[in-house]
DNA sequence: CGGCAAACCTGCGAGC
DNA sequence: TGCTCGCAGGTTTGCC
């Protein structure tokens, strides 16, 4: 599920329920997720206050009171349920549950177990592993069209792949991939380091906007997923060519309609006759 | 080093 | 109705 768009609207529900709230318990159900969790890591949160959430490509990160920061990784099907503790009991794929001091209740719920769950000292945040190697957040200042340029130069590989990589730019996947290199007129197969200047412009101009434009719409909620109050995001309404195989291009009057590819193992949606 | 397939795990929809 | 198959928003690993 959750890219950047996702990842941010979630943030944004969970801080609602944890910002300036003490966590009175934290239980682990199931300790087998992507990777192991830190020791003692459910006592770790217990008694800690959450001073504030922010987000680095698609990970939250929830900022304690004791200079610790609770780094977590949806994966493909992770959510988080927020809700009162004297709600029904946790479920199948409830695997972390998280209480307030006001009643309040976060769970993480991953059917995959692709997420993930971490610790990292606060001053040490951007050199954690997972984080270390990212590339920059697309919708900062400084992710500009020479960034970009430096990044996709002698890149070989076909642009949509070289987008899903997160060293180059950060918290991009598949469907904002393909619904980028839509907005900028780009064939997905064309190798990275043959963009002109002027395409880097506008692929850099079409990756902010509709990252801004899908969190503005909270998000895209496929199959389960949803924000964590609850409400459907209503981005993949707005998807022009993602998951739209066959249908028409919101672009032009080609009777082909969207076509789908696969590029190393996972399906691309474009155009053939508005992307060049 | 680059590039790709496979692996991780579960659920769901399509097709028979 | 029920089974099998293919596919799914991500990332890492290991092999050429």
């Amino acid at each position: 599920m959750p890219e950047l768009p996702e990842v941010e609207t979630v943030c944004r529900g969970v801080a609602q329920a944890l910002e300036g709230r003490k966590i009175v318990s934290a239980q682990i159900r199931r300790p087998d997720l992507r990777r192991p969790f830190p020791p003692d890591f459910a006592r770790r949160l217990s008694g800690r206050t959450v001073t504030a959430l922010s987000r680095r490509a698609k990970y939250m990160c929830w900022h304690l009171d004791d200079g610790w920061v609770v780094l977590c990784h949806l994966g493909m099907s992770g959510r988080m349920l927020v809700g009162r503790a004297d709600d029904a009991p946790p479920g199948k794929h409830d695997h972390v549950v998280i209480e307030t001091d006001d009643g309040g209740r976060v769970t993480f719920n991953d059917a995959r177990r692709f997420g993930l769950m971490d610790l990292v000292a606060a001053a040490d945040l951007e050199r954690h592993p997972l984080l270390a190697a990212l590339g920059p957040e697309p919708l900062d200042a400084a992710f500009t069209p020479a960034v970009l340029a430096a990044a996709l130069a002698a890149r070989k590989s076909p642009i949509k792949v070289t987008l899903l990589d997160q060293t180059v730019v950060a918290g991009i996947g598949n469907i904002y991939a393909s619904e980028a290199l839509f907005r900028a007129g780009l064939h997905p197969a064309r190798p990275a380091a043959g963009l002109s200047g002027a395409e880097i412009g506008a692929l850099v101009a079409a990756i902010k906007a509709v990252l801004a434009e899908a969190i503005a719409s909270g998000g895209s909620s496929l199959r389960e997923h949803r924000q964590p109050s609850g409400e459907l995001g209503c981005f993949q309404h707005a998807f022009a060519v993602y998951d739209r195989e066959g249908r028409p291009c919101p672009g032009c009057t080609c009777k082909e309609g969207i076509r789908r590819i696969t590029q190393a193992g996972r399906s691309t949606y474009y155009c053939d006759k508005r992307q060049v």
